[in-house]
DNA sequence: CTTGTCCTGTAAAACGCTTTGGGGTATACT
DNA sequence: AGTATACCCCAAAGCGTTTTACAGGACAAG
């Protein structure tokens, strides 16, 4: 590997001279520093990332915090589409990213040693329990962080605007005439909280009234409890007229069901998803969804994170609401 | 952050015999090692990386290259998935990992640039064009490469058994009674030409024949290219009683198709998918497919790119085959 | 001619760690 | 007692950068 060294050696000046120049610092005459400049790309040069980040204490590397129950967040579409937005802003900025995670080889570290001990310049966390101390701790610390879908009152977060959109998509299924309209969600987490929270408001301002059978529980992600719920809702002697699901993916479950007992969508009931995954686009009726928009999620929260390290006299803790999308579909009949 | 130095000072040692002390090194007393790695924890130390990685030329990071023609492997869930599993045992072997891009900041860097810059200890590739010269510049590198799905003739490859995995689906479907077995496969790749041959040769072992308009190309993970072939292959004057899908995610499209034109699986036509994804699992009715195993798929290449970093002496280049594993499914009807 | 100022460039220290090459001290062996 | 042998431990160099403090020269102003 060429270091500065060499080039200084090459070019008869002195290794801080060829920093200066390559780093482009002022006090180096323009012609002397473009000279360097070429020999160092002629001799295909590269910075010595450790070095560096060993003298600055900058590393130009992001830590992600992703996991949930399954370890595995990654593959979590709606996840992983947060992740590759975050990847290609962080890295058109000059970051890479690097996974934490509790465990390095024999040492058993938190989340927050592990980020010091990779002296990552910044955080982003998404899709864990927050209710984990290890995560609380690594919120409280020095360390720039910004949580994905989730308020610590101490640091930035970006969040899908859950309430706008259950409104945007109650709003829709009312006006194609439903007045019977049924909330399957998902696990208690602070999204679903929202979420509920949306429905019952949604409903309240148009004037829907709500019996306590149309809301039921399941799992995200888990088409199995979904199925379950559905089962219960289309038992019911008053049959909602739509069924709202947790996730595109758990539809899965409940549209199993429904074909099981004859029925057509959307002919004889109507359904509606949430998050706007690729599946549900190909799906024969086409799912009403609302499209969480995971690549400004993702962007916003790495343009975020590097604004606090790179500008932390600037930097503000916010909420950052990013706004999802109805897709009409059609898998809710106009009645 | 607490330093060599610092442990160096509170005991009354030098540094010297701290950093001993903390990897184990044998000649320091049993007695001070154990009491300067009590001190060390005591204090809070954390090993600075960056230094570390400076001195010895080892970073515990691995590269991770990743990416198809929409820039993100990430989203395809048998790639997140292998990657996953990669991730996994890449950290209890006490390593890091880090995703490989072609720019960083202004500037831009090619893969194997940037592995250096970074100092990776090796690198994974997957899921990317391996005709792209960057991809080729790397793999041709002093870097410690290994490649899945596809094969090199100077590094190590993880690959799944597609052949055997085709090979095991048909012979299935030929034990449920077909004979007229359609083939959809995705786009030319070295996997796909695998499938293909696999397909052929299983079926002339078997005694089957197979018209030319039953193998029908579509791309992978496009559910709308499989309606397509879908449709060409059930509007043949000899219909096919069975079709094999390139991917259980495509296999959507022809399903759509399929219950279009009324038909029912798998009493009108039987269908079979490839990958073993989640999906396959919770449609009505379960889908008859292959999963792919990504669990050993990932934890292969992480166990063999480790090897070769850690004994390169022992470390052999080969092509390790990981076996798949039929999932019988409902969607397959005995005729 | 002196002083001050700008402009370029340099020397050297420091970041935190690992490792080489001894150097003491105690124990064992002649 | 003298010498060899372990056994512990240390000093210092060096990994590739960045940065501070400063030096030399040119030039302008006084």
């Amino acid at each position: 590997m060429v270091s500065m060294k060499d080039i200084s050696l090459k070019c008869g000046v002195s290794v801080a001279t060829v920093s200066k120049a390559i780093n482009g610092h002022s006090d180096i005459g323009k012609h002397t520093a473009q000279h360097i400049r070429n020999v160092a790309k002629e001799m295909g040069y590269l910075p010595n990332a450790a070095a560096r980040a060993l003298k600055t204490n900058r590393t130009y590397n992001l830590g992600v915090l992703f996991m949930d129950k399954t370890q595995s967040g990654l593959t979590h579409e709606y996840f992983s589409a947060v992740l590759d937005s975050f990847k290609v802003e962080a890295e058109r900025r000059g970051y890479d990213i690097t996974f934490i995670s509790n465990n390095l080889g024999q040492y058993t570290m938190s989340y927050l040693e592990h980020c010091r001990s990779r002296a990552c310049d910044g955080v982003v966390i998404a899709c864990v329990n927050f209710n984990d101390p290890a995560v609380v701790e690594l919120v409280r610390s020095e360390i720039p962080v910004v949580t994905i879908d989730h308020v610590f009152n101490e640091k930035t977060a970006i969040l899908s605007n859950n309430v706008q959109a259950v409104k945007d998509i109650v709003t829709y299924i009312y006006q194609q005439g439903h007045r019977k309209i049924a909330f399957i969600h998902g696990e208690d987490t602070s999204v679903t909280q929202k979420r509920v929270a949306g429905f019952y408001r949604t409903c309240q301002e148009l004037g829907i009234n709500v019996p306590e059978a149309y809301v039921r529980s399941a799992l995200y992600h888990d088409p199995a409890s979904s199925a379950e719920a559905t089962r219960a809702l289309l038992s019911l002697s008053e049959r909602p007229t739509c069924i709202m699901y947790p996730d595109d993916f758990s539809f899965i479950g409940g549209r199993n069901v429904i074909e099981e007992m004859g029925l057509c969508i959307p002919e004889d009931i109507s359904v509606a998803g949430f998050d706007g995954i690729y599946l549900s686009q190909v799906l024969q009726p086409v799912l009403t969804t609302v499209r969480q928009d995971t690549v400004s999620l993702g962007k916003e929260a790495a343009t975020h994170l590097i604004t606090s390290i790179e500008q932390p006299q600037i930097a503000v803790i916010e909420q950052v609401m990013v706004a999802g999308h109805l897709l009409p579909g059609k898998s809710v009949m106009k009645i």
